[in-house]
RNA sequence: GGGCAGAUGGCCGAGUGGCUAAAGGCGACAGACUGUAAAUCUGUUCUCUCACGAGUACGGAGGUUCGAAUCCUUCUCUGCCCA
């Protein structure tokens, strides 16, 4: 894997080049270097190894000796799983699926498993409280959603040699007995060894205590490894670093139940320079389904990044590579208002997510809603205002606002506040807009002179926080 | 089965009869400043009400008292220890 390889992107580059020497007029010229900056940003840098690339993006928190030699030495299957606590997966998922995009790019063959067994157990990694158990419904409806959504980000081709795998745990678990399971799985892993585990520890430490049930949850993890190193030749599991407690026991379980050998690495959790969890917004999680989370609040979630977290999510959640991030670091650094990084960020993870005609879309209605805040909001034409893909949108009865209408009301009852005392709190707080313009008493009338193309209004919470008021 | 400790607002945590819708901190939201950053400062943060005010609330139920998060009884749950 190592030795450089012939690619295509090498090709184009000798093709320009060659066009370069037939025509070398001043116009080419221009743009001979709009396709070499096109060039740059695209390709992944060749010199390094997975392994290597990993470590620079900052993706390997803890890795197992002998992993790297392993994935030099062979096409190497490897897996994540996932479990189906919820019907979308949210950003936080998306490191694992990156990792797994990155291995088949390198020319392994990832697996991605569903948990349909372990989400019915609940993994005590990480939590300090024991967890609800899912009912089997809700477990199957969450698979399925977890399911079609794994499927785009990997390449599941059958002609393809790596081609993706789907498994579900579920299928070999279903029919393993109790009785069968502590005496196959069960009596190769001493309690003692499953008590030394920090999701363990610390929970017997702590002051909930910790059920039968989850402290199993690390042998069936186990499990799954053991079941695909036998049947599928998986020798490698990936995973969030909260992980890494159950990886090791499957990789334990693999060498005292079958002699062999596997490795493991996992990714370190993503933080915020803050200190806040990665991942929320006002608005709650951020999810990969598009009906959850509109691509344009995707994007906004990135282009607000931080320039601390940009500088370090820039490189694990793009392809972009090593020389084309430096360069936008180096940009950022000169002039950090323009925020570069953040956008470039913002766009790539949008579109590897989401689509590029989505991309498009949000950052369309980015530039309407931000580009040109001091215009005032009547020269929104109402393509403009209706094209605002993601924004949320709610209709509202003509009559109520020719008749006049106090903002308070208005507001509570187009649903932007729950009550009318929070939307008095929020107009007191000086923190409501309505077409741009500043709400600060909360005795304002509103009647038809407010509505943009006798048709729209366009209310502001915070600075942020945009809602289309469309009356008929 | 027995003993001990505990359960307070999203979280942590003070409060041991009226001054308690409950200190303080964190988190969250908003404002100012900025770059739709960060840091900082300011405000808001049980629910409803334009407001006066009303309702609900310190694990559940019952009791003592003019008055209970606070005292008593009982139940539930959690942790620790002993069998």
């Amino acid at each position: 894997m190592e030795a450089k390889r012939p690619t295509i992107e090498n090709e184009l580059f000798r093709n320009i080049l060659h066009q370069m020497a037939a025509f070398p007029i001043l116009p080419y010229f221009c743009n001979f270097f709009a396709v070499i900056t096109a060039y740059k940003l695209k390709i992944t840098d060749l010199e390094m190894n997975l392994i290597e690339e990993l470590r620079w993006r900052g993706m390997i928190q803890d890795i197992m000796p002998g992993t790297e030699e392993q994935l030099n030495k062979e096409m190497t299957s490897a897996y994540i799983g996932f479990d189906p606590t919820a019907d979308s997966l949210h950003i936080g998922s998306l490191v694992p699926i990156l990792l797994l995009v990155h291995l088949q790019k390198a020319g392994h063959k990832p697996y991605a498993l569903v948990g349909g067994a372990t989400g019915m157990v609940g993994d005590p990694s990480g939590k300090s409280e024991e967890r609800n158990l899912l009912s089997e419904e809700v477990l199957k409806h969450n698979q399925e959603g977890v399911k079609k959504q794994l499927m785009q980000y990997l390449d599941f081709t059958p002609s393809l040699k790596n081609a993706a795998e789907m498994v579900n745990n579920y299928d070999w678990f279903k029919d393993f007995t109790f009785l069968d399971f502590i005496r196959d799985v069960g009596k190769h892993i001493t309690v003692n060894y499953m008590m030394s585990k920090d999701s363990v520890k610390k929970r017997l430490e702590g002051e909930t205590g910790m059920s039968f049930t989850e402290f199993t949850y690390q042998l069936v993890q186990g499990y799954d490894f053991y079941w695909l190193y036998q049947h599928k030749n998986c020798k490698l599991q990936m995973g969030g670093s909260d992980q890494w407690g159950n990886i090791v026991t499957g990789t334990e379980l693999i060498r005292r139940k079958a002699g062999g050998e596997a490795f493991a690495f996992t990714c370190p959790l993503i933080t915020k320079a803050d200190g806040g969890k990665f991942g929320k917004t006002e608005s709650g999680n951020v999810w990969l389904d598009p009906l959850r989370t509109t691509p344009y609040q995707f994007y906004q979630f990135w282009l607000n990044a931080s320039d601390v977290d940009a500088e370090k999510w820039i490189k694990i959640f793009t392809f972009l590579s090593k020389d084309a991030i430096d360069m936008l670091i180096d940009e950022h650094k000169m002039n950090p208002a323009a925020r570069v990084l953040q956008k470039t960020l913002a766009q790539e993870i949008t579109a590897f997510v989401h689509g590029n005609a989505a991309l498009a879309e949000a950052i369309a209605t980015t530039e309407k809603l931000f580009e040109n805040q001091s215009a005032p909001a009547e020269s929104l034409s109402v393509e403009d205002l209706e094209g605002m893909e993601g924004v949320v949108k709610s209709a509202f009865l003509k009559e109520k606002i020719t008749a006049g209408i106090d903002v308070v009301s208005f507001l509570a009852e187009t649903n932007i506040f729950p009550s009318k005392g929070e939307a008095k709190k929020m107009i007191q707080g000086g923190g409501l807009s309505i077409n741009r313009k500043k709400i600060d008493t909360p005795q304002l009338m509103i009647d038809d002179s407010f509505l943009l193309h006798e048709k729209y209004l366009l209310v502001q919470k915070g600075k942020k926080n945009y809602y289309l008021i469309v009356c008929n």
